[in-house]
DNA sequence: CGACTAATTAAGTCAATGGCTAAATATTCT
DNA sequence: AGAATATTTAGCCATTGACTTAATTAGTCG
């Protein structure tokens, strides 16, 4: 759902770092990180919903990758607002060379 | 601090986009917004210790302004983890191609 | 089927968040 | 100084968030 809320997380952020290195099972970032399998799946729930991340099943395991299109949505804002900035800042050195 | 927790909350990303148009006092955010002065006012602190937005004292009032370099941060984390995804992404045509 | 492995769901705790009202703190203006 | 304006701080309450342990589901393999 809300991508913004998802990454907000730095323990998620983590988490997402770690996937997008390659395909991950649940159990390999339970490993690297000291939390316990439940805490890692709600975070991987949280991921999905905002659409960051994917799972397939292989035997058991569930293994998760980054979506490619997931951090668009981030992308595309922080852009707007930095396009906004610098046409303020343009106006504003171009009212005070005149 | 922490700029992605300041960027989760829907409402200061609305703020954000309303100071970025140009230099507001606390009054208009609260005029323009449905939330009392305090919760404005909590939510400029949380904007201004991220470093998103400053201010400046003229008369009684507040200005704020966002601040140019406040939205790097998040900027260059996208973009590293995209790059990371896109070379994985190459590698893996690359193998495919084989 | 039964034991094992892998992951999720359920349920509970505790801290943090986001909203409010009321009070406090400047600052300006008469 | 005193009244008015603009904003922040303090305190309260309801909700959400991030963890935990225990129980449950789902899949594998002897």
């Amino acid at each position: 759902m809300d991508t913004f809320a998802a990454l907000a997380d730095p323990t998620r952020r983590n988490i997402f770092e770690y996937i997008v290195r390659g395909e991950t099972s649940v159990g390999e970032i339970v490993e690297r990180f000291s939390f316990k399998a439940p805490t890692i799946s709600q975070h991987l729930k949280i991921l999905k919903k905002a659409g960051l991340v994917q799972s397939r099943a292989d035997k058991q395991k569930r293994l998760y990758t980054v979506r490619a299109d997931g951090l668009a949505e981030v992308e595309s804002w922080v852009q707007l607002q930095q396009k906004c900035m610098s046409e303020r800042l343009d106006a504003l050195e171009h009212h005070l060379s005149q």
